[in-house]
Formats: structure tokens, sequence, C-alpha cells
DNA sequence: GACTGATTCAAACGATTGATTAATTCTTGG
DNA sequence: CCAAGAATTAATCAATCGTTTGAATCAGTC
């Protein structure tokens, strides 16, 4: 493995690492040869030890690449103030609100376009979830925690009565049902016979918002005792 | 591979199935060799594919295998009758609250108690669940199709004002939060740093259907308007 | 133009893959 | 007891795996 790329590798370093995304993507860390992924890049297979040090060296490149890639909507939110004293709590319900919009966006990645790197890089991503490997466990966390952090805040302002435990329990179903939006985009595509779903994100967007705060227990968001 | 096994070689064939799904939950499927499987079934590799024509023969046993061992309770929710009538909504709320707890328990498989066979076929299923191998897909839609139609009547009765298209949007909301509570199992144990989360599953379970029934919009389910 | 280090290449490495073979053991009905 | 078929075994198959090798090619520097 080299030190720093130079000039002159950096295109076939790069032609590698986005083959590497769309391959292991498609087809798993175990399920992919690197020659493989040096033909889909037009390099030689050689260069996967010489460049990243092995195969799995490739992969964690592929993930960090995602990672720096990815100018999350989301991580700048994590980077907001706290929400404190008078005010806290509707700032807290703009920022939950403000969360499900970037991460759906990020999810979608619909700001930059249909790009099939970034749907693959969302695929690795979901498949290293449910997944993990132990080398890379520890660069998924280090990319996550902040945005856990950030809407664990929020949702902490919103039932200060709730314990730790409840509250994670929230976090984890308002992830999970976008999460399992972007996982199950196909068999969705299917089910609804409309392989455009969704046209209308701003409506999806709407629904995971209005769900989660209605799940949370937000009295303003509730139809029924809105009056 | 034979038509049909005798008494003999039943005991083979199940240990290589069993041996089959701890490790293909495990590591995937391209990440076991037939060897390591037959070497943890303590039997000779060349049985997987006199038994079942080979890797791939034996991975689809495995999953039928499963299927069949799991006389679901989401399974027989699914063959209930509808909801009609006076007392209609009632049952429906009821049919809802059973549908995630039978859900929940047959994804952690807690009712037999812990068996890491029912665990490790889980996560298998969890594993075909994001990425379906192809000759496996059908197998795994017929199984999980009237689950899904079950939901959606109860969701139906209990939100006759939504279109078809917010009902989907609930029943993927709801479905979404429980599957991705299984399929990151792994996440959520780094992220309470709780290798055994979750202690408790009642818990959990209480918290879908709340957060659920809520995010629908069923007011009785809502504490700052039940009194 | 000669030298240097980085980069790329074709070829081959040993190891392992799923599958096959042929011989052997086990089981069982006549 | 004994053929006959089923089940199991060790050994081997060709193919592919990730990696290594050594030479060729490239880009700069003196």
């Amino acid at each position: 493995m080299n030190a720093q790329p130079t000039d002159a590798s950096f295109d076939t370093r790069q032609r590698l690492i986005e083959a590497a995304i769309l391959t292991f993507a498609e087809k798993g860390f175990d399920g992919v040869g690197i020659r493989e992924i040096a033909l889909r890049a037009k390099a030689n297979s050689a260069l996967v030890t010489y460049h990243f040090g092995g195969k799995e060296g490739l992969y964690l490149e592929a993930l960090r690449y995602i990672f720096n890639r990815k100018a999350c909507h989301v991580a700048e939110l994590a980077a907001a103030p706290r929400f404190e004293g008078p005010g806290a709590r509707e700032a807290a319900i703009q920022g939950l609100k403000s969360h499900i919009r970037a991460f759906m966006e990020d999810l979608m990645a619909c700001d930059r376009g249909p790009d099939p790197l970034d749907e693959a890089a969302m695929a690795l991503m979901a498949r290293e979830m449910q997944a993990p490997r132990p080398v890379s466990s520890a660069l998924l966390m280090e990319q996550i925690r902040p945005h856990v952090e950030h809407l664990m805040h929020c949702l902490q302002v919103l039932r200060a009565d709730l314990t730790t435990d409840e509250l994670l329990n929230m976090g984890m179903s308002i992830q999970g049902q976008m999460l399992y939006f972007r996982n199950s985009l196909g068999i969705a595509r299917l089910i609804r016979g409309n392989p455009n779903y969704p046209e209308d994100l701003e409506g999806v967007i709407r629904h995971f918002t209005d769900f989660s705060l209605r799940g949370l227990g937000i009295p303003e968001a509730f139809p029924q005792s809105r009056n």
C-alpha cells in the first residue's frame, strides 16, 4: 500500500473505489472477487493490493469514500446548538422535523439527481448496518453517532418524562421507518405497481413527520385533539 | 439428490440443514463453504450435493425448514376473519395489537426460549429480506404476503378516511420500525453498549404498539387526550 | 539521455471453492 | 444370509480465490 496517492494514481484509485461500491453493494463483500471489481474499473486486479493493501482495505476505503462524499444535511443539523430555555420545545419540534427531512433527502440523494453511485452507497451502508464487519463497525459507529445524539437531544427535550431506554426506543422507531422505507424501495414499488414510487417525496416526508410526532406523543400533531 | 429421504439419512439431512442455518446466518451465503457446514454437522461435505443437489439446494432447503418449523403466530392471525359490523373498530385495534405482538415474537422467536437455531433462522431471514437471492425471493414473498394483507385490513378499518396510498404509508411505518429493529440489532447493541439488548422484549412490544397506534392516529392511544 | 521512484501489467503463486468420482459401509426386503 | 440399493467416505476434479512476483511503463529530476 502506498503512503500518499499522487496525481497519477488518483484516477485509478477513484475508479477502483467507485467500482467497489457498485459491486459490493450488489453482491456483498464475499460475493465479489477483486478481479470483477478491477474489470469494472478497467484496472489491473493487482492494484487492489498495491493501493489499498488488499480486498478488505478497498472495502474500508469504499466506506470512507461514501462517508466523505455525502456532505449530509443531517451532519449539518448534528452540529446545531442545544435547545434550551423558553422556546426549547418549539425548537426541538422544528429540529425533529428538520432531521426527518434532512435524513430523507440524504437517503434518497434527491438533491443530486438519480445517481447510481449514491444509490449503491446507500445499499452498501444498509448491508453494513445489518451485518457489520468487525473491522468497519467502528467506522460506521463514528459516522452514525452524531446523528443519533442530535435526534436523541430533540426527543429528550420533547419527552423529558421518559427514561433513556424509552427515548432510544422512540428514536429507533423514527429512524426505523425511514431506513426500512429506503431498504425496501424495490418491494414497495412492486406492491404499489408503480416503478416510479415515490413520485411525491414531499408527501412521504410529511407522512413520516406526522407519524413520528404522533407516535412520539406530541399533542399538536394529533388531529383529533388539535382543536 | 435422492428422491425421498429414508429414516437412515434423515438425521444427517437434519444436522446439515441446522448447521447450514447457523452458519449461513452468521456469515452469509457467500461467506461460508460447504466444508465448514459439513464439519459443523459432523458430516461429509459430499453429502451436501448428494442430499440437496448442491450448496444452493441446501440453502433453499434451510429456508423451507425455517418456514415450516416456525408455525408463525402471524400466520394464524392472517387467517382471521375480516372485521365487520359493530365492534369492527375495537376488533381492528385488537387485531393490530395482536399483529405487532405476533410479528415481534416471530421476529425474536422468544416463545421457545433462547434457541440459537431460532435466533439464527431469523437472522438468516433478515439477510434474505434485505438482499433476496433470485431463487428464493418467490419463496419469501409467498411467506410474507398474507401478513401484509392482514395488516392492511386492520389499518383500512381503523382509518377508512385515508387513501390506499396513505394506508400503505402507515403500514410501511409500522412494519418498518419492527423490521429495522430486527435488522439492526447488531448496531443497536453497539449504540446502547449492551450486547444482551433487548432484555425486556415486552417493553419493546409495548413501545411499538403504543407508537404505532398513536402514529396511526388512534385517539384512545394518545395519553394526553385519553382522560 | 540516464536515473529514480511511483504506477501498471501479465503471469503465476498456494489455498480454497463447489462438485465429482469410485470405493466402502450401512440398511433392508426376500 | 445375501444381494441390492441407499448412505457415507476419502480422494480428487477444475475453477476461482486473494495475493505475490518481477518486469514494463510512466512521470519527473539532475
